[in-house]
DNA sequence: ATCGCGACAGACACCGGTGTCAATCCGGAC
DNA sequence: GTCCGGATTGACACCGGTGTCTGTCGCGAT
């Protein structure tokens, strides 16, 4: 090899392939200095409008893009955005992943996942350490972890960007996703005292998940407007799970009277439901209405498919993403896009008699 | 401030934690030079213990870690794992996930996610652009992208380090984690067999996906082993979601004489099956037994609780990332950490009469 | 014709690590 | 005491970008 020929200049590998092209070949290509390959990669105004076109058809022709690493090295940060969830939910997690993909898509950004335990005493130092080596550029938080004043404390004090996914607007709106929990309890609570409940029961999330609280009160004021009331009486806390939901519709099936209609915090514990009314002799609905939250896939493999409300997690994930890399507009104030609404299937039907 | 000072010996910053330790500070405050502190992170074996030692208490106390986009700036590449996949059901998503974190955990690396489409025509450009510009150490590849030769091609030619989760070998050993599903397929036969089953139904995943063979033909061998057979006619095909479950075994039950018993490839079918003999007017365990596969949270939910196949998926999730970040041993050579087993719940019973 | 100024472009250092190669250190052989 | 070779260590360039500052250019004002 000629020690004449700097190594940069190895323009075959380049035109064949095998090597991806750096700001230095889009330089020497273009014939301009680095730094003004560097403007036009960041849209820098102080270009003459002919240069910028020639170094972009240069880019093009090489398919040339820039080097996260290096770049996010000049910059102090990285081009990674975060998902710090504990939401043990399966679907809810894929839904939230694919909505935030949605809304990263093209901006050259990644998406890395990190799991938490919010019972964990080492959970605030854990996600700083996650966010400060990585020098992630934001990280989206979803329930119930989002609720964490200590994370958000953090957070801020990183610098780090971040977007809270909550029932609650818990802090400023730049950096919150509000879900619409309590209208999908209104929904709940409106459908079930149009059919004719009056007893009725509300098997509730962990307390320390607000959507928990949200879902049941929204469930009153559904209630509330149509005549209805849910008695404290009726109110048996479950975890969102399965085995909570049984436990706690087993408990709310066995008073006497007993109400006609339940409504549980989300699906899982709504199939937990289905299970107790039938280790109770019930035939659901005929005995007993059951409304569930969130419509995810269980709530049609259950027998019956369920009445549910669809929550739209994806489109809620899409929002946050927008809202963290700064490409959502004023989408984010029309409800429309992250409306609940509710999906009436086979597990609700007017009180016997 | 003194212009004496340089920038670097902003050590207060650096005590009170403001600013992270740079290699630079770790080399000055040790009193050697950079390199050297550099041989230290890498292991190196040149050099000698009292320095290593030295070296090792400044990093502690400062809680160093090297700047991972430098150090992969350096190396022309990232500490960044791709999983690949394809597959849309979302528990056995997040189980991989799970799997693959628990493998990296310690190792430095994370997990960023890549759900693609085999069907796109730009499906192996896609994926070589997400390894090329990310610059990933390594991806994991779950079926059935697993399964697809072209990219497989791509990425050899790439380099990258991958591995592929399949239910066969379809690549050497180092790239590759075999599920057992022919094995659970065989459990599956055996159970229906030994409960007396002759006339037995199968809904097979679609033929895209090798596991969807594999369970087959377990299933096959199974019931061979014990002087039962799989009729032709008895095999219907699905695509592993809820509604062609539904559907073929809507067309299997409809049969005369039908199947007394339905193996169904996953548990998203099986549920799908369960709906379709109650349409039927059939009761589940009595006159159709059902077996699954996969044991998701969908298993327990539905009622009958399914007679299921439990695969550990987050097992597998675990040795693929042990294996693709070299950590893996021999266990891998050990089935039992990726065996299938039958858990038997409410939806298996010897046929009638 | 000269001056001043804003627009544009480039030189150079730097982000925080690693590779290369030369320099230094050390104990044992002569 | 001197020489030698392997073990340690450091100086310096480089990975591929960006920040800062300086220099040049073209144009209208004087």
């Amino acid at each position: 090899m000629s020690p004449r020929t700097p190594r940069s200049s190895d323009d075959a590998a380049l035109e064949s392939g095998q090597r991806r092209a750096t700001i230095n070949d889009i330089a020497r290509l273009s014939g301009v200095s680095k730094k003004t390959v560097s403007r036009v990669i960041n849209r820098s105004p102080s270009v003459r409008p002919e240069t910028r076109e020639k170094i972009d058809a240069v880019i093009a022709k090489y398919g040339y893009a820039p080097d996260p690493q290096a770049r996010g090295l000049a910059f102090r940060r990285s081009f990674l955005i975060g998902l710090i969830y504990d939401n043990p939910n399966p679907q809810y997690v894929v839904n939230m992943q694919l909505g935030l993909l949605d809304g990263m898509r093209g901006s050259g950004y990644e998406l890395v996942v990190h799991p938490c335990d919010r019972g964990s005493t080492t959970l605030v130092p854990d996600i700083r350490a996650f966010i400060e080596r990585q020098k992630l550029f934001g990280v989206v938080l979803t329930p119930s972890v989002s609720e964490d004043e200590g994370v958000a404390e953090m957070l801020r004090e990183t610098g780090c960007e971040y977007v809270r996914v909550a029932s609650l607007a818990v802090d400023t709106a730049e950096h919150m996703i509000v879900t619409m929990d309590r209208h999908g309890g209104m929904l709940a609570g409106k459908r079930l005292a149009e059919l004719g409940h009056r007893r009725l029961g509300f098997v509730s999330g962990p307390a320390t998940f607000r959507s928990s609280h949200e879902r049941r009160e929204g469930f009153e004021e559904g209630l509330k407007a149509h005549g209805a009331i849910l008695a404290p009486e009726f109110v048996a806390e479950g975890a969102y799970t399965f085995e909570s939901g049984l436990a706690a519709a087993s408990r709310l099936l066995a008073m006497t009277p007993r109400p006609t209609a339940i409504f549980a915090g989300n699906d899982e514990m709504a199939a937990g439901v289905l299970h107790a009314a039938r280790k109770a002799g019930l035939s659901v609905p005929e005995d007993l209405s059951v409304i569930g939250f969130d419509d995810f896939q269980i709530a049609s493999r259950v027998w019956p498919p369920l009445t549910t409300i669809r929550a739209p997690t994806r489109e809620v994930g899409r929002l946050a993403a927008e809202r963290l890399i700064g490409s959502l507009g004023d989408e984010a104030l029309d409800p429309r896009s992250r409306q609940t609404t509710l999906v009436e299937r086979e597990s609700t039907a007017p009180p016997k008699g």
